[in-house]
DNA sequence: ACCGGGAGGATTGTTCAACAATAATCCTGT
DNA sequence: ACAGGATTATTGTTGAACAATCCTCCCGGT
């Protein structure tokens, strides 16, 4: 979602997708209410177009819509985290199974890695869980698949969200950069088939975490 | 994406509504330009409010912004069919192969096969189309997955809107009725494997179907 | 006849101001 | 303490305005 895009393409979505960084790094927390003249003024925007840039990340699962209240920033449930881990299941396993050993995502994926580590040896576990993110985001281009990808970028959108609702210790991304770079070399090697079952376990073992430290919250 | 939904949701989301079912029904055509002025007082609309609709459509990939020049109803080509049949298989085929066959979606299933049966013993095709559509949405709808479920939904309006591109004989669903009945009558019959294998067949079929008769378009 | 280049009109992009409708808050009288 | 009503804050929607951009068509030069 808060990639490439832009241009020309209009001044709502360029807010949108700033909006949506300030969702995914923090700045905006979960559940936070989103007044419109508040934000029209600061951001120096009139409220019809910040009307339009909510529109567009109400449909992205990123703020939710209240009757005649307004919009908040969406808070993940139990119930969102099981739904994007399945979807995750359902996406990231074939396309790792099916991956052209060469293909440019390849690259993109040890990047991931490679930028993970650096920011996990500067403790900027934030940075880490972007960069893993990123990793995963790279498995699914190697599809090829705009739609799949897309819907994948949404998924990643609600997951940070879930992520900035938990406290931030290294164990929460640290132990997943070891297992990306056994997953990419192992598509380097071409052996997609372990590379899948390895991704296969690194899902099952985030999804249980991530319902633990969920579980401790409230 | 045109169903369940409304209430007191906005006027903006009630207009795009709209909107996508007028693109699902073929009253405005693929590439078809959709003037704000126009649309807003045809409507009784505002043109802040048509932009909004028009914001959340575009999302959807119902209809394409080109910067300054306005929106237009999205025209599928060759490579988003492709890429639409490739998502499907990747999300219908596993919904059903797990399915749960007492599942309350399994009823729609047939609801759906009955439907279109009537439909075509009129000689209604498109009414068949978009009961083979719902049919196949009922199967998605087995997985319980609100992601999912959301994002085959658009993929059905593109879907249709390929559809509304082709000449509309017969032949374009009709044979798909008693290969639907097919699958249902497996699901009922607790064979998920075997509806999964014919599920796969449909698609294979479809996919070539519809791909042919975009050739012979332009 | 062909081509370049404005002029003018149409349409979008964005803002502002206004008001009704609804929700939240506070105040008051018992 | 509390029910109920008045007040305020915020959203929902509209209309008008203006700049920026694109399209069309006309005109003049070669």
């Amino acid at each position: 979602m808060a990639d490439a895009r832009e241009q020309t393409t209009g001044l709502a979505e360029e807010i949108a997708t700033r909006l949506c960084e300030q969702v995914a790094s923090g700045a905006l927390r979960p559940g936070q209410r989103l007044f419109e003249t508040k934000f029209a003024t600061e951001m120096e925007i009139s409220r019809n177009t910040l009307r339009e840039a909510f529109r567009l990340l109400t449909r992205d699962g990123v703020l939710r819509y209240e009757p005649n209240r307004g919009v908040f920033v969406a808070v993940p449930s139990m119930a969102s985290i099981l739904d994007i881990y399945r979807a995750r299941r359902l996406i990231e396993v074939p396309a790792l199974a099916q991956a052209w050993p060469r293909h440019e995502a390849v690259a993109r994926m040890r990047l991931a890695v490679d930028h993970a580590e650096r920011m996990a040896s500067v403790l900027d576990w934030r940075a880490v869980g972007s960069a893993n993110i990123e990793f995963h985001r790279a498995i699914v281009a190697l599809t090829d698949s705009p739609r799949l990808i897309a819907f994948f970028a949404r998924l990643s959108v609600e997951l940070r969200l879930a992520f900035g609702l938990l406290k931030h210790p290294a164990v929460l991304h640290e132990p997943y950069i070891s297992l990306n770079r056994a997953i990419v070399q192992r598509i380097e090697d071409g052996d997609q088939k372990c590379a899948a079952d390895l991704l296969e376990d690194y899902l099952a073992k985030s999804e249980r975490m991530i319902m633990a430290s969920f579980a401790r919250l409230d």
